[in-house]
DNA sequence: CGTGTAAGGAATTCTGACACG
DNA sequence: CGTGTAAGGAATTCTGACACG
């Protein structure tokens, strides 16, 4: 019953199942990786592995183009959320470092 | 953000990368099936596909079969959990109504 | 019983390119 | 720019069978 969630992470699916996933085809898909909006594993052999995270990203960045995004504006997007992320977790390990400190003083 | 555990039941990982995950070859994951053991689903032409939560059985399994239990055995093992659950489940839903039916009465 | 392997065919995936707009 | 498509090759998966123990 491990039901560890770096299973949302794990890139397992092939490009065909992500298709039916999301309803993209195989050349959008790829294609969205060539614009460095989805970053798939790939096996020795060269087939690309794509995450539930990944479907997800995808089906975000399906409707952000029906909205007539253009796929540079939805990187720089990404790269902002992505900034914002980072910058939050820092913050919590200062916040756990300051913490530890004070329990040490008491 | 949609963190659906349901992926954990969803049938999407070719039977290539379930041997990376478990360990285990082609030819004993396919039998574990023909003992029924294990139910993957099957795409439109026939390929197999399974989830994140077969690919833990599988380990549970090859553990199993380490031990020396024979296939037969494990089935039967996983029959009576089965009827465990679904004993479990049932019982909840009584419970439920127990509980809707004297909060009508308050 | 449980698993390996070779065999041949079918389905999947890959890349690079041409097309259109 | 974003996506479709045909092309040819490489990798994957499938089934049924024979082998061994």
């Amino acid at each position: 019953m491990a039901t560890n969630e770096s299973y949302l992470e794990k890139k397992v699916i092939s490009i065909g199942t992500v298709c039916e996933l999301t309803g993209l085809s195989e050349r959008r898909i790829r294609y969205y990786e060539e614009r460095k909006l989805i970053f798939p594993e790939r096996t020795n052999r060269g087939i690309r592995k794509y995450s539930f995270t990944d479907v997800e990203r995808l089906m975000d960045i399906a409707n952000k183009r029906e909205e007539g995004i253009q796929t540079a504006e939805i990187r720089k997007e990404y790269m902002k959320e992505k900034k914002y992320n980072e910058r939050t977790m820092r913050e919590q390990v200062i916040r756990g470092q300051l913490n530890a400190y004070f329990r040490t003083r008491e």
